[in-house]
Order: C-alpha cells, then structure tokens, then sequence
DNA sequence: ACTTTTTGATTATCTCTGACCTTCATTGTA
DNA sequence: TACAATGAAGGTCAGAGATAATCAAAAAGT
C-alpha cells in the first residue's frame, strides 16, 4: 500500500502537471486535504521536490502564507551534473575551487563575471571561518550555485 | 490569499507605475480605502519600500501632512557603491539581501542568472551559521559579490 | 537491523492592530 | 504681534495572530 507520503507526492505532480509549472498552496489545507500533521508536508517536499530532482519550493510564512513549487526546465548538461555529484563529498579547498571554476568559465558554463562572482564567494578571507568549517562551507556555496547554473533561463 | 500587506504594495505599484515615479498620498486616506489601520501603511512601507529596494519614502505630519514615496533610478556606480556601502555594512538578513537583489536585477546591473547565483549564495540554509554570525557572513557575501561587479565594468 | 514515514512540540517568520508619541499648521487671545 | 492652545496629520513599538520550518522521537515498512 501507498505511502501518505507518496500520495502527497503525487498529488502534487498532478497539479503541476496541468499548471503551467508551477502550483501555489497552503501548506496547513494541504495537510487538510491528507488528513495528516503540517509538518508532513515538509517531508515531502525535502524528500521529492528537491532541487536535485528539479524543483525548486519557495514559501512564505504569516497572514496569506503559501507553499510554491515551481518545476525547473533543465539543461541536460552531464558535465555540471558530474561536478555536482562530486562536489557533495564535503570538503573544498579554495585552490581546489579556483579550479573548478577555471573550468567551468574556460569551458562556457560560465561568464568571465560569473566566474568572478564565484570566485569572490569562495575567498577565504570572505568567508572568515576557521578551517575545518571553512571548507564546508566552501563546498555547500559551490554545490548550490552550481545547482543554480543547472536550471535554464526561465521567468 | 495574498495579503493585505501584499494588496496595498500592488495598489502603490501600480501607482508608481503610472506616474513619473513618485506618488503622494496621505496615510489615513489610504488606511481607509483598505479599511486598515494607518500603522499598517508603515508596515507596508518598511518591508516593501526600502532602500535596498530602490525607494524612499519622505513625508509630513501635521494638517496637509503626506507620505511620498519615490522610485529611484539606479543609473551610474557612485550610487551603487553607496547603496552598498550603507545597506551591507553590518548585518543582513535573508530578506533585505533578497530585496537588494532583486532591485540590481529590474535595474540591470545583473542579470537573471547572476540574480539566481547570488540567491543561492545568500540561503540560509546554504550559509547554514547560527544567526548573528549567518547576517554578518551574508554581509561579507554580498559585499565581495558587488565589489567584485563594480570593479568588472571598468574592464 | 536498517530505512522511511509519521507525529507533535517547539521555534521562526510574517502580518496586523492599537495605544501612545511627535510634529506641524491654524486659530484664538492678550 | 506673540504665543499658547487645539486639532490634524504621521511615527513607533510591543503584542497578538497567522502561518510555515525544524527536529527528534515514535511508528511502520523492508
């Protein structure tokens, strides 16, 4: 039998399906509909709608809150799908990202501005962290821009 | 359901946008025509309004009294420098960071992707600090990503 | 045993309200 | 003419209300 989870899952899909790409909802009536604690919800969306998989969930919270979730066109780029893979191991020297993003500007994933943009986020003297957590932190801001890059031009 | 903070946002864009921008209104006036409070009016002002987003807001007390509120033009980089000087210096949260973003890209100076790539970098979830350090690193960020910008354009 | 799902208590964030405060223009009066 | 009194704006702030997020423990699958 089905999971609520799954049922929520695709529920979702669903509605996306025939939206044009993106759905907005209350995550409290949502959780109405299933019969089933708010936080449910959120479950589902860390596990199913990952950016990982291709879609992005934005939300507000207060008076009028909402739950978005928009589906990403993607670029099939199996390069910057392979960096990503790799990148999750965690740790990222700035040598090693300066690298990286050499790379990617030499090979037209990104502009000479965006490799600049990149390479001022990685700066150790920006992220002024011990070491240990700099080089966490280092992989996490890489691992999410090259997730953004992933994602087509779209809105 | 979007907010009432969201209506009267749209309803003063909208003004804004036929207008040569700037717009006077009294605060009570359009308190009314919401049928809210006029502290709400300060709300809107101060979380939609703001520096970061490319407004001022200027106004009078007093009989004849007005708020005014003026779309600025983001045009060459002394103002830039100065928005970045002032708005970045210290502490920054998610939301103003999102608002200053958002205000580069309607002006130009970034474009969409750069937008997304800056996002990403200011998450908090990417950033993943406890909070007075998550703001001050945030600050750093996007301070070394508009620097970096600024000195681009004169290649 | 291990992984995935489900739950609920707690926390964080955003919005809305009302009581009280400050500023400015006008009016009345010595 | 002063200038104090009055009234008509707008400002501030703390608290209440409305949502959503997090986290860890319990439950359910495998």
């Amino acid at each position: 039998m089905r999971s609520l989870a799954d049922k929520i899952e695709n529920y979702l899909k669903e509605l996306l399906g025939r939206s044009q790409g993106s759905v907005e909802i209350q995550r409290s009536e949502l959780a109405q509909v299933f019969d089933c604690v708010p936080s449910q919800i959120n479950y589902v969306l860390s596990t199913r709608f990952t950016v990982e998989q291709g879609y992005l969930v934005e939300s507000r919270r207060g008076g009028g809150g909402y739950l978005r979730i928009v589906k990403l066109p993607l670029t099939d780029e199996g390069p910057l799908r392979r960096l990503i893979e790799a990148s999750v191991d965690r740790l990222t020297s700035q040598q090693v990202g300066e690298g990286l993003i050499g790379r990617l500007v030499e090979e037209g994933f990104l502009t000479k501005r965006e490799g600049k943009l990149m390479r001022a986020v990685i700066d150790r003297e920006v992220l002024a962290l011990p070491l240990p957590e700099r080089d966490l932190l280092r992989s996490r801001l890489i691992r999410a821009m090259l997730l953004v890059l992933l994602q087509d031009d779209f809105d």
